[in-house]
RNA sequence: GCCGGGGUGGCGGAACAGGUAGACGCAGUGGACUCAAAAUCCACCGGUAUUUGGUACUGUGCGGGUUCGAGUCCCGCCCCCGGCACCA
């Protein structure tokens, strides 16, 4: 019978379903792993990096419950999103009805490709018994103040028509999800406090060893820390006193004008009473009406307008000209900075560009300034400033510092790149936010015992692509839960983000009808070993690790970091570039397990490439490991009667006397050896498959003569058949059936190493001379190096190659090499 | 510009800790089987030279260095991929 991968994986996948084989429950008596993959937007079906995630999430699963340990291996849909929305104006179809749709169809995806989730398990955002969770955290967060609502100049995407989070805007100024150019706009959100734990969020980074280390760096420069001065600058016509922050306190002698953000509060009063009113009021109207997306903001010119007013400066009392200028940032520091043109290259192009002065306060520590073409931006020696001349820079940071803060016009402070977290969307197809504006009572927040608020599903989508939900009178007309009279819902929607914040926890407990999730989130978390893909380093991995550490201080969990183990797999490359429609360059996986199986599919994919390097897909690679399956299959067919009437206890190596019979018992266990490393330390797929495929070589061309042959061969088979499937189970299930076995192979324990059959007998030594390759010969192994030294001069080859030179060094790497140094 | 990661046959990729470069697979070439083809099986498969059993030279992006010995370590470049980028 050829290899009919269809019946088997059919069977197989019947089987573990209706025998609940990856049912799993807490269990003291084992180690726990919970082993994660990041779960799926239901768009539709799957995709080849669905495939490959869900491949190396299987295998380590699969790997892991044979090594003993009781693995929590759940899935299930990240539901909400605005694609349902776009298929809803499109097709007509209702959110709700397109995305159960997708999740039945890629259920069933999943199923084909024979992942072992619990599927008992299986959660889904957009259901109230999930998102009602969602909002209760909102209510949670909202009284510890970590949720709140401010006006705050944030990104817009016109084409998804909704505001978006800082780390939602990738590239240079693009939307993550439509890639459509992002704009900025003021207007009043809601925000989950990040920033409140950033420094939390970059220390622990050092507590994940199991985290890669890109992993880590991209998220330290996200978060940004910077360490500086925050310095008071008194503006005596204005009667104010402005605040700027700085990175280089070491340089405030050199200070020669400060500028303001054209969204800075002070620039209205400014505006009111500046003696160039006109060209200021023109100025800042031209800037903040510029509707400037992300993207091109960085190509801007520097541009700004003088107010007539003055500042001064602190640090020696003179007064310095007060600016409007556009590349003065509102969200970082204080919205103002202090010009200091020779020490900062954009301070001093607009100091060209407008003539003020330079005053140059660091020379380097060779030399002097010579070229005034562009700032000296690097360390050097204090000049210019009064007792502070001669200090290096690091040495004026610190005490500039202190003599700020000694005097009162300075401070020390940490600043960070990272924002709070906009959590609210002017979508559809989201968690209600659970809030209501009364107009007594003003923000009200609906009581914990009134959640869920229901999103309504009997909605007209407008055809615009706005959401239906701020024109939905009768469910935005409701009563205020403080005082009863008529209030009006929030219609925003929460970032799907959220639901994946904590779906995590979910997974330990999703019958939990009565809290997000129950005590065995206590044996389960963390997840030991989470995996996806890396475009997620900044946005959910961040939100997951902001939320734990609030859900910890809450005392709701006991850890502070969800994740102990990540891996990142790469990108599945076709023709040099991501697959993606816009390229046609996509493989349907449901083509490739239709026509090769899902055991082919996995095998190839976790051949062709390590898991956290980019795969580069490959039909013929495809075939090559679909001829090995079945080259296998024919195998165990052809010799299933003399493999079964074979002795099934392993002979041990000391019985065994013929070399053919030594090695074939060395390869098996060799085997066993690394493939366990390959898997468990190198996270090396690609490498274990390779062994497999030596075994099998030398199995296939072994020719049995006896009956300690078969026995030998059988342990082999039995050994491949067993390690093999956590790569291609449905195959590996029926081998295990053929071979006479009553249990599962995925019950099956993991194989052990016998240490005995990794002896060598003989070993093949290289002789070099002078670093060079000259002969190899087969010794016996464990000689000693005198021993070794001798029979490798004894021997002729190499006698020939020194003949008549002088042999001034010996070099001997037991059991590997010997190199000769000569000299004539 | 700053910060990561990476450059190894025709291709995907191996090479634990400095010790036989190219495991395994794909493609290719030759052969067997076949009326023929596919499938399958066997052999070869970095380059150059050659007297072709074989041998020599050369070869891991480029140029130096350390070492008995370098894909691996050090210094200086080039190129590709990813992240951040007016962050004061």
């Amino acid at each position: 019978m050829p290899y009919d991968f269809a019946a088997i994986e059919a069977k197989w996948q019947e089987k573990w379903e209706s025998e609940g084989t990856f049912y799993v429950n807490p269990d003291e008596s084992k180690p726990k792993f919970y082993c994660l993959e990041m779960f799926p937007y239901p768009s539709g079906a799957l995709h080849m990096g669905h495939l490959r995630n869900y491949s190396i999430g299987d295998l380590m699963a699969r790997f892991l419950t044979m090594r003993g340990y009781n693995v929590l291996h759940p899935m299930g849909f990240d539901a909400f999103g605005l694609p349902a929305e776009n298929a809803a104006i499109k097709y007509g179809v209702h959110p709700y009805e397109w995305t159960w749709n997708n999740i039945e169809k890629m259920t069933e995806q999943l199923k084909n490709m024979g992942c072992s989730y619990d599927w008992r398990r299986r959660i889904t955002t957009c259901h109230p018994s999930y998102y009602r969770w969602n909002q209760w955290f909102f209510l949670k967060l909202y009284e510890k103040g970590l949720a709140y609502r401010a006006e705050s100049p944030i990104n817009w995407c016109p084409s998804c028509r909704t505001v978006l989070a800082n780390e939602q805007v990738i590239e240079g100024g693009h939307c993550w999800r439509c890639g459509s150019e992002v704009t900025k706009r003021k207007l009043e959100q809601w925000f989950f406090a990040t920033t409140k734990y950033a420094q939390e969020l970059l220390d622990s980074l050092d507590d994940l060893p199991g985290w890669p280390e890109n992993v880590k760096i991209m998220q330290r420069n996200w978060i940004g820390r910077s360490e500086g001065v925050r310095l008071k600058f008194e503006v005596p016509e204005l009667e104010e006193t402005l605040e700027t922050f700085t990175t280089r306190v070491d340089t405030i002698f050199g200070v020669t004008y400060i500028a303001l953000s054209p969204e800075h509060p002070l620039v209205s009063k400014i505006m009111a009473l500046s003696p160039h009113e006109d060209a200021v009021g023109s100025f800042v109207q031209r800037v903040t009406n510029t509707n400037v997306t992300s993207a091109r903001l960085q190509e801007t010119e520097k541009e700004g307008v003088f107010t007539g007013f003055y500042a001064i400066n602190p640090a020696n009392g003179k007064s310095v000209p007060l600016w409007i200028a556009n590349y003065v940032l509102m969200e970082y520091g204080t919205g103002a900075v202090m010009g200091v043109p020779a020490h900062d290259q954009r301070d001093f192009e607009f100091a060209q560009k407008y003539g003020i002065p330079i005053i140059w306060v660091v020379r380097p520590v060779d030399g002097d300034i010579e070229d005034m073409t562009r700032a000296f931006e690097e360390e050097g020696l204090s000049c210019n400033s009064g007792q502070f001349d001669g200090l290096t820079t690091s040495e004026a940071l610190e005490a500039m510092a202190n003599w700020a803060e000694e005097n009162g016009f300075g401070k020390k402070e940490v600043q960070y790149r990272l924002r709070d977290w906009l959590v609210s969307r002017q979508r559809y197809w989201g968690t209600p936010i659970p809030v209501v504006y009364c107009d007594r009572c003003g923000i009200v927040a609906i009581p914990e015992e009134d959640l869920p608020v229901i999103l309504p599903t009997d909605v007209e989508m407008p055809k615009e692509g706005s959401s239906p939900l701020p024109h939905l009178e009768e469910w935005i007309n409701t009563t205020c839960p403080k005082c009863g009279g008529p209030a009006r819902r929030e219609s925003d929607t929460l970032d799907t983000f959220v639901c994946s914040s904590w779906y995590f926890l979910r997974f330990c407990s999703p019958w939990c009808d009565d809290k997000p999730f129950d005590d065995e989130v206590h044996y389960w978390m963390p997840v030991d070993q989470y995996i996806g893909g890396i475009e997620h380093a900044c946005l959910h991995l961040i939100y997951s690790r902001f939320f734990t550490k609030v859900l910890a201080d809450m005392g709701l969990v006991s850890f502070r970091e969800p994740f102990i183990n990540l891996l990142t797999q790469g990108m599945v490359i076709k023709d040099g570039a991501k697959m993606s429609k816009s390229r046609g360059n996509v493989v349907d996986p449901d083509d490739i397990i239709k026509r090769y199986g899902a055991d082919t599919a996995r095998l190839f994919i976790l051949f062709a490439s390590p898991p956290d390097k980019d795969l580069e897909w490959s039909d013929r690679g495809v075939e090559g490991a679909h001829r090995f399956l079945s080259r296998l299959w024919r195998y165990m067919e052809e010799n299933i009667e003399s493999l079964n009437n074979a002795d099934p206890t392993p002979i041990a190596m000391d019985s065994l006397v013929e070399p053919d019979k030594r090695n074939l018992k060395r390869r098996i266990h060799k085997t066993i050896e690394l493939v366990t490393r390959d898997i468990e330390v190198e996270r090396q797929f690609n490498t274990a498959v390779a062994r497999f495929m030596e075994l099998f070589n030398e199995m296939n061309s072994y020719e049995p003569k006896d009956e300690t042959d078969w026995s030998l061969l059988r342990e082999a088979a039995e050994t491949l058949v067993v390690c093999l499937s956590p790569f291609v189970p449905h195959i590996c299930e029926e081998l295990w059936d053929m071979l006479g076995h009553k249990g599962m192979v995925a019950k099956q324990s993991w194989p052990e190493v016998d240490p005995e059959a990794l002896k060598e007998d003989e070993i093949t030594i290289v002789v070099q001379i002078n670093g060079k390759v000259r002969e190899r010969l087969v010794l016996p192994a464990g000689l000693s190096e005198d021993e070794m030294v001798r029979r490798v001069f004894e021997d002729p080859k190499v006698q020939r190659r020194i003949e008549g030179l002088d042999v001034v060094k010996t070099i001997v790497v037991p059991d590997k090499l010997i190199n000769l140094v000569v000299k004539r």
